[in-house]
DNA sequence: ATGCGAATGGAACATCATTCCATTTAGCTT
DNA sequence: AAGCTAAATGGAATGATGTTCCATTCGCAT
């Protein structure tokens, strides 16, 4: 199941892993993390459910060979940049994108975080930690919090847009609903969700997030790494 | 379907939301996330799937509501601490103790984020924030952060819980696992990787998860709030 | 008493991941 | 070149799930 290097395929098109791999982002690209399944699978493949079974252990294992598609491919293109903090946020903002164009990546990442795709990132922004000078004692912490941050971010957007998806809302009409919803709030026991709803509408997601990740930088500068 | 307050219930130990959603609860944490059904709970319950349906309009809602009270009983508990700091360390340590003691919640929290569980949790840190002196402007991304870290270390570990019992692994096999497979990476691609592998078996999720907060309040205070 | 709507619960439906197995195929042996 | 073997295939069957449907039951107002 694993060498399929040296001799070539059997069939004229025959199936293999990687087609499987290709045909499952494709479909979960456009139909969204529910909208693979094994039997469209099969169909887009033109073979049988069972047939793909030969070549991939379940439907968790296909998820995170395709979401590690993507992490590898993200990955190798934020590797390093200028400085070790500008990696961190070429890896962060590369990981908010990828999240963003595949929703599915981030739900299948939260589920496999201690496989390969995880690993990746892991070692990207551990790498770029320790040329910034985090203490070793301090390393892994605070990959895990970096890590944790864009994996709760990653998720969160997935979750919107598959229930913005679910209910057919642009991300903009899912965006004022939930500003209604906030802004009828009880004033006494919600102020502070009450007063942000105003600005929930127009807010860069984006932006926010990499405000996030600038607060993450500035914490672990001003608590003891050593400048480089 | 939503007022149950005026009129008693009609049989002697009719079904009602909250006896619904309290066996949902006793369900999902004995027998995890995929332990709740309709079925196991029309048989707790000694009743049908239909009947529940006229309670509840689906199992997402079911799931929404179990986490609502959750998350309702531990901010409660962790309001209005000492200083606006210490409530937001109270808020960040009593989530992560929910959702571990209730790793169902991590997962239902993201998916809902939104939602009446989600609004509870921004109530709480954007009012210590705004307390702390953290500008206008900067309120909402920085709530936002600090909910998206919560979230992501909790869906995370609820995924780490949940792959254990999956595999009827105790958290120490499973993290013992990890560590092997992490030391067997290639050296030169993942030398980070690889040198955290030794220390994962013995590291402390509850003190990484703080030393992650703490790093983000040091990062609110040196990047512009004023001392209150 | 009686009628009516709220509530019930069991059966039925559609869909899914997964398993099973008879059949086909390609590469190796002789 | 012929035959054998194991890899690979694909369609049918299985078991479990969320959800819907509907005939029936219950309690309150009349």
């Amino acid at each position: 199941m694993a060498n399929r290097t040296d001799s070539s395929q059997r069939r004229g098109e025959s199936l293999s892993r990687d087609r499987i791999i290709e045909a499952s982002i494709e479909i979960l690209d456009t139909g969204g993390e529910g909208g693979l399944t094994f039997r469209a699978l099969s169909e887009k493949l033109a073979t049988g459910p069972g047939a793909i079974y030969w070549h991939v252990a379940n439907k968790n294992d296909l998820l995170v060979a395709a979401c590690d598609v993507i992490v590898a491919r993200t990955m190798q293109a934020c590797m390093a940049k200028a400085s070790p903090e500008d990696t961190i946020r070429a890896i962060a903002l590369g990981m908010f994108d990828a999240m963003n164009a595949h929703p599915w990546v981030g739900s299948a990442l939260v589920q496999a975080s201690g496989q390969l795709p995880g690993v990746r990132i892991v070692e990207g922004l551990g790498q770029s930690l320790r040329a910034l000078g985090v203490p070793d004692a301090a390393q892994w912490p605070t990959v895990s919090a970096l890590l944790n941050y864009i994996l709760g971010v990653g998720g969160q957007n997935a979750a919107n847009t598959q229930f913005a998806i679910a209910r057919g809302l642009e991300r903009s009409s899912f965006l004022h609903a939930t500003s209604t919803t906030w802004s009828q709030l009880d004033a006494d026991a919600y102020p502070f969700t009450r007063s942000m709803a105003a600005q929930l509408p127009a807010h860069d997601d984006r932006a926010d997030f990499m405000a996030g990740i600038e607060i993450f930088l500035s914490g672990v500068k001003s608590s003891g790494a050593r400048s480089h």
